[in-house]
RNA sequence: GGGCACGUAGCUCAGCGGUAGAGCAUUCGCUUCACACGCGAAGGGUCACAGGUUCAAUCCCUGUCGUGCCCA
């Protein structure tokens, strides 16, 4: 029995349970029926660790859900393959956080083995809490498959792919310019660096300094507030300028505190104004070095004075001229490497700075740098400004429009900052990439994002992958120093620059051994073993000598998460292992995705699928949009506007949620979600729930072996009809990801089709005595709501599940689940008889009611029909449906006449008109304005189509069918308009 | 600066060469024997603007204006 109310919370819980029992998401169960079924398979993109359920992930599920159980019912051996990923700096600094919240030592004080102890520990006990969230979502993912991707398998294929791509030369460590976060002090990727703009307002000039002083209190206020958004031009005194025009060189800079590691000028080879400059020499301020006036392009003429400062260490523009005027220089600053002036947490490294030491700052300027020293980036800003004001060395401060570069994760400003890291050439291994989606061995749905794909990857740079955290898969790379320990060496030269990159420490210790015995001096039997960290490695080549023993040390950082994420179509699969899943799940059907990881992911996953597994990863891409909130706002916690998927399915249910997302999920547009939309879809649960409610009170109850292509009775016809519509109709729309066609052809068929009409037109059937009539009938909505049921399932697989289960209890005992039952078979073979009857009997109640309502007919007045005009099979039709006519528009008798009844209210339905008796209720003046409205209507009709034939071309030209439709339509008008017209003739008459 | 979307009923959105649709909201009427999370009815749109292609344009093309996003 069903109960009364629908109630979600109650049977949600119950339907995971039963799903999780029978296994029915397992992959390979399908085989079990059938040995032949194909695999459908789809790798979910691995939400982090750290997690919780947001509204992006129920979108981005909840479409991969419709696919896995849509594709499951349709008899596909089905791998939802599910798991999460580590999120290096996510989850690291979450551990942290508790850490210093509750006053334990921090992550340094713990040290590396004992820190990962706590985030496994932190992992174990609240991590993946989302994937809990995704059950309650309904996810029909193989959880027994779940993966995670510091998972011992999953690590590795991570140090497979580092050491081969190592060896294929695809993997190198260079000395460049990275993002540096200086908050969370590692490097990190181009992509998660956001650029945002800033301007400020503060302006001072040199010119007007007499009637405004330079106000370095004012200035620090508006620093403090934001340290960004304004150019400062400086004044560079020229060495021995007596003879010279100029005796400064003007160089602008939005980030003055960097000029103190300017290592030149430089000024454009074809400005005139500065070319018997290029060659002499500044003397830069505060610091007292010398630097060169460089020619170089990238000074731009037009821009400020045309001069701009060079801070190798501290710009990317200004690295590139370093390295193409290194060795002047070199020359005439006797420096050859950028100077660094930060330390890892952007605070101004002034003490014992090889940069800076040998330098020539007075005693005076000496201290004041002494001053900045481990002063952060933007306290120093203000310091140098002030000071070089205070030396007028300051010709003007304006606001300027910036972009800022901000870490995404730690919101701080991010520095380009001059270190060791590992990358990976991007630009090889993305040619396969590139090339498989032009071949089409991938597709993108919608194809417009294919263009997004190739202009990311066709401007590829290389992919900086270490990270200097713990979190993480540790670098494979172990490091030896350079020289044979020998007596005729000095330690202390030492350099630790031999570089073991190997699958474990065994290998390495080998390689090592190898290298180490096999210089010069022929094999000196060392043997090697592993250092704990780098002091240990230093003292054991200390020693060495006597010992005959070397220690190499591993590298300290870890991989970026993606660079793992990157192998999750395989390496989930059992890969570097040749697995029977990989060989059958491999490639993945399609991966369900939002926009915004394109970059992140998708491109990653093609790179390195096609790299490793010579084949494409997945065959579809769909890129759905992102979920707004109603105003079409991003959601984000800082707004305040993000709506809780959870608390949604507290209030209205996991189905409604689902449908809602699907619903929405139009092809290239963003999900704006309102909650009164929601709401519509939980209402649209409950009047399920009720149809099925009333089928149960009135004895539909499947039956065994009907076969509803033989029904007889011609709204059985009609709703089969109808029903098979429908599936060719969600079938189709799956198939191409078109997910809000599906939703809303199945919520029309059952609402308006199923709910509004057939149960209707199956009262009367159940409440009358055609004993034959009423037995088709049962079964047939017993038959048509194991349909729709089938068909909602993808969408609301709770309460079609439960509702499976209810009905399941009488007649021939179910054979699966409704997650496991077939999907119904979609025909377009239409039964155009039944369709041209049930629609006479729909138009015709539709117009009684409409007239009724117009005419202010009180539902309690009932009212007599007469039909004229009518045909032997119109005349028949209304006997047949009598019963139903007369309960649904109000009728108190049905009847027929050669003339419509006097004071009759009338409308025209095919051949026939009909007149509703209206003697004393009709206002006689009310009826002939709306019948002129009526015949204008088909007047209006008639003069577009006869304009249309007018036009010779349109005649000769327009598609045959296109003119026999007009002609049609001008007859129905025609006719209509006729008909119409003599009622009014009639009413004439009557006043 | 480059690229990609999008401007359709009050709101959120479908549609897409030939009669403009839905849900919600609004108004009116209903304790009609599954459902008021319901039933019935109604109002509401020069489909952003200007050109062009076409027999025919909301739909295709070009431009303008507006909005959003991505990349430099």
């Amino acid at each position: 029995m069903l109960e009364k109310t629908y109630d979600h919370a109650a049977i949600e819980p119950r339907m995971s349970k039963a799903w999780e029992d029978a296994e029915a998401f397992r992959a390979g169960k399908a085989l079990e029926v059938n040995p032949k079924a194909e695999p459908y398979s789809i790798v979910i993109p691995p939400p982090n660790v750290t997690g919780s359920l947001h509204m992006g992930h129920a979108l981005n599920n909840t479409l991969q859900d419709v696919l896995a159980r849509f594709y499951r019912m349709r008899g596909r051996d089905v791998l939802w393959q599910p798991g999460t990923d580590h999120a290096g700096i996510a989850t690291q600094s979450l551990v942290e956080r508790q850490l210093a919240e509750k006053q334990e030592p921090s992550r340094r004080d713990l040290g590396r083995e004992e820190f990962l102890r706590r985030v496994w520990a932190w992992k174990e006990h609240s991590g993946g809490t989302i994937v809990n969230q995704l059950k309650r979502l309904g996810a029909s993912c193989d959880w027994s498959r779940e993966r995670f991707t510091m998972d011992e398998g999953l690590s590795r294929a991570v140090v497979k792919v580092f050491v081969d791509l190592y060896n294929d030369g695809l993997i190198y460590k260079d000395k460049r310019l990275v993002n540096w976060d200086p908050k969370l002090q590692t490097a990190i990727s181009d992509l998660e660096v956001l650029s945002v703009e800033k301007k400020g307002n503060f302006s001072w000039s040199e010119k007007t300094a007499e009637e405004k002083p330079f106000d370095a209190v004012a200035f620090g206020k508006i620093i403090d507030r934001d340290p960004n958004g304004h150019l400062y031009y400086f004044k560079y005194p020229i060495k021995d300028a007596e003879n010279l025009d100029r005796k400064f060189v003007v160089v602008a800079t939005t980030r003055p505190e960097t000029m103190l590691g300017d290592m030149a000028v430089a000024v454009n080879p074809e400005d005139e104004r500065w070319k018997p400059y290029i060659g002499k020499t500044v003397v830069l301020p505060l610091v007292g070095r010398e630097i060169p006036i460089l020619a170089d392009e990238h000074a731009d003429p037009e821009q400020g004075s045309g001069a701009v400062k060079i801070t190798p260490a501290h710009d990317t523009d200004d690295f590139e001229v370093w390295k193409r005027h290194r060795a002047e220089i070199k020359a005439a600053t006797g420096m050859d490497e950028p100077i660094n002036l930060f330390d890892a947490e952007a605070k101004l490294k002034i003490a014992g700075n090889p940069g800076l030491k040998r330098d020539k700052p007075t005693p005076l300027e000496w201290n004041f740098l002494l001053g900045l020293n481990a002063l952060d980036r933007f306290e120093a800003r203000k310091s140098v400004v002030v000071r070089l004001a205070q030396m007028e060395l300051v010709e003007k401060i304006e606001p300027h429009l910036m972009k800022v570069p901000y870490g995404d994760r730690s919101n701080v400003v991010i520095e380009p900052y001059l270190t060791d890291q590992w990358y990976v050439d991007a630009k090889t291994l993305a040619q396969p990439a590139l090339a498989a989606v032009r071949e089409g061995k991938t597709r993108f749905v919608p194809e417009n994002w294919r263009t997004v794909y190739f202009q990311w990857l066709e401007n590829i740079q290389p992919w900086c992958i270490s990270r200097q955290l713990w979190w993480g898969h540790q670098i494979p790379a172990w490091y030896g120093p350079a020289m044979l320990p020998h007596p005729a060496v000095d330690p202390g030269k030492f350099t630790q620059s031999f570089l073991f990159v190997a699958h474990n420490e065994e290998e390495a210790i080998q390689q090592a051994e190898e290298i180490y015995n096999s210089g010069p001096l022929g094999d000196l039997g060392i043997k090697i073993s592993i250092a704990g960290d780098r002091q240990e490695m230093e003292d054991s080549i200390k020693n060495a000598n006597q010992t005959r023993m070397l220690k190499i040390v591993r590298d300290e950082d870890v991989l970026d998460t993606w660079f793992s994420s990157g192998l999750w179509p395989f390496s989930t699969l059992g890969w570097p292992d040749e697995t029977p899943e990989l060989a059958r799940y491999y490639p993945t059907s399609v991966l369900v995705t939002g926009f915004d990881i394109i970059f992140f992911w998708v491109a990653r996953m093609m790179m390195l699928g096609l790299h490793f597994k010579k084949e494409v990863p997945f065959r579809d891409v769909y890129i759905h949009a992102l979920v707004r909130d109603e105003k079409g706002a991003k959601m984000s916690k800082s707004k305040g506007n993000v709506v809780d998927p959870l608390s949604v399915m507290d209030n209205y249910g996991a189905d409604a949620l689902r449908f809602t997302m699907a619903a929405m999920a139009a092809q290239g547009r963003d999900v704006k979600l309102s909650m009164q939309r929601i709401e519509g879809y939980r209402n649209f649960a409950t009047k399920l729930w009720n149809a099925a409610r009333f089928c149960e009170m009135n004895g539909c109850v499947r039956k065994e072996g009907f076969d509803p292509a033989a029904v007889k009775l011609t709204l059985n016809r009609w709703i089969y009809a109808e029903s098979q519509a429908t599936a060719a109709a969600v079938t189709e729309a799956i198939e191409a990801y078109r997910f809000n066609d599906a939703a809303g052809a199945v919520y029309r068929f059952v609402w308006n089709r199923f709910c509004d009409w057939y149960l209707e037109f199956a009262k009367p059937v159940f409440m009358g005595d055609d004993e034959a009539a009423k037995a088709e009938t049962q079964a047939m909505a017993a038959w048509a709501l194991d349909e729709i049921l089938k068909l909602l399932h993808p969408f609301m697989p709770f309460v079609t599940e439960e509702l499976w289960t209810v009905t399941g209890e009488e007649g021939p005992a179910r054979e699966s689940l409704l997650a496991l039952a077939s999907w119904p078979l979609p025909a377009r073979d239409t039964d155009a008889a039944a369709l041209a009857e049930i629609d006479w009997v729909i138009d015709l109640i539709s117009e009684i009611r409409s007239l009724r309502s117009e005419m202010n007919v009180p539902p309690a007045t009932l009212l007599p029909l007469t039909l004229s005009g009518a045909t032997e099979d119109t005349k028949a039709r209304a006997a047949r449906y009598e019963a139903f006519l007369k309960r649904m528009a109000r009728l108190s008798d049905i009847g027929f006449a050669d003339v419509p009844p006097q004071g009759s209210a009338q409308f025209v339905l095919g051949e026939a008109t009909m007149a509703l008796a209206l003697a004393g209720v009709i206002d006689i003046a009310a009826e002939r304005e709306r019948l002129k409205k009526e015949i204008g209507k088909h007047e209006s009709e008639i003069t577009k189509i006869d304009a249309r034939f007018a036009n010779e071309q349109f005649v000769a030209k327009a598609a045959e069918e296109v003119l026999e439709d007009n002609r049609e339509r001008r007859a129905e008008a025609e006719a209509a308009a006729e008909r119409l017209k003599a009622a009014l003739q009639r009413l004439a008459n009557v006043a």
